[in-house]
DNA sequence: CGGACACTTGAATAGGGTCAAATTCTGTGG
DNA sequence: CCACAGAATTTGACCCTATTCAAGTGTCCG
């Protein structure tokens, strides 16, 4: 693992589970995930976590516009990142850019995320949730419900971080999939599959449409 | 008002309440505030909003990753931007970057209102958002109650606007004040205007610290 | 097979929403 | 300066959704 700086970044691999950074460490590396998946949240003095973003293939994140880190991050999956320096980003102009490239991307999804946290009930932000990780659908441009429309999920979150992210308890989380498995839209087995079973039928529960 | 693409972008003045531009207009333009405030909001199909954003001097807004703007914007108080063609934008490396620097503050701050919207009671969400309007308190280092503890806020938003910042409704919003005013935090007169009177009080009240 | 942990379900509660009425504010015109 | 109308805000009463607390059930390991 060496540290010294490389304009072209550092590729690095982390298992599950792991943090990457904390809230409060100084920021001296900007993360571009390459493939997995990365959680980043806050806490409040007495425990209350927030998450406030999901990362996917592609983002970008541990940028602060403070000198430490603004909030924590810690990968839900095995993941691989280029890790690069700070000093080095705001030298290079080109991966400068292809870094806050990828921040507008990120920027929609978090003013979606606070319609979400701000004005949607349980069930249409758990529908919401699941309907993120349905490919090409719900979104802008949906074709509708031409050729499959079932689709099977995987979520790689623990119920208490999918609750940390809806902005609800763990329980009220559960209570709404049960819901969604007693209306038959979707099926569960093994926690973490959740086949959506008509992907209409839950896009029109998210309150987008 | 010219249209035509310049280099340095071009200033315009806004009234109270413009509307600048709506969520599914073509993107075409980027803006720079150089004073004033502007509220982004999103709207669901029944009629709920959410404002995603509140931008202040210096903030940049009306930047899509797709083609089309994916929130409203709309001027709460008099205001004077810099309006950018996208294009420019795109093209001139020394402007994109100063916008995409100052991108990087609105992150932490979208971060720090997720906290908000998915963690907070009323109460704390309502003096989160007075402590906003004090100038260097409550904040990453803040000084702590040296010098004077209360401090005369204009609020520059209606109680509705304020409520669909804060994920509440109108009532609650009002009744949130009414408590800071029965408990002698703050007093308030003609609406817009909120002497608190107790900054380090509003503050522990914020659930932050 | 058993133990730990995660998840689900149930019952009671509370915080914020809804609906309705009262009050205050703002702007206008006399 | 004052009276008035309309709008915004505040307050009250009630309700509902999501939380809390407390079991129960399931799942994944060794």
């Amino acid at each position: 693992m060496s540290l010294r700086p490389e304009e072209e970044g550092h590729q690095q691999r982390f298992g599950q589970h792991v943090h990457l950074f904390c809230e409060g460490d100084d920021a001296k590396r900007i993360y571009e995930l390459i493939n997995g998946a990365v959680m980043l949240y806050k806490l409040l003095p007495d425990g209350r976590r927030q998450v406030v973003e999901l990362i996917g293939p592609g983002g970008v994140f541990g940028i602060s516009a403070i000198p430490v880190y603004e909030c924590s991050a810690e990968t839900l999956v095995f993941s691989q990142a280029v890790v690069h320096e700070r000093a080095v980003v705001e030298r290079s102009s080109e991966l400068f850019r292809r870094l806050s490239a990828h921040l507008q991307t990120q920027f929609c999804a978090m003013h979606e995320h606070a319609v979400l946290l701000g004005r949607k009930t349980a069930l249409e932000r758990v529908a919401s949730f699941v309907m993120h990780y349905v490919p090409g659908r719900g979104g802008y441009g949906c074709p509708g419900p031409r050729g499959d429309n079932s689709f099977n999920v995987k979520l790689s979150m623990t119920r208490q971080e999918i609750a940390d992210y809806l902005g609800l308890t763990i329980e009220t989380v559960s209570r709404a999939f049960s819901e969604l498995r007693r209306r038959g839209i979707v099926a569960i087995d093994r926690q973490e599959q959740v086949l959506v079973k008509d992907i209409c039928r839950i896009c029109k529960l998210t309150g987008t449409r």
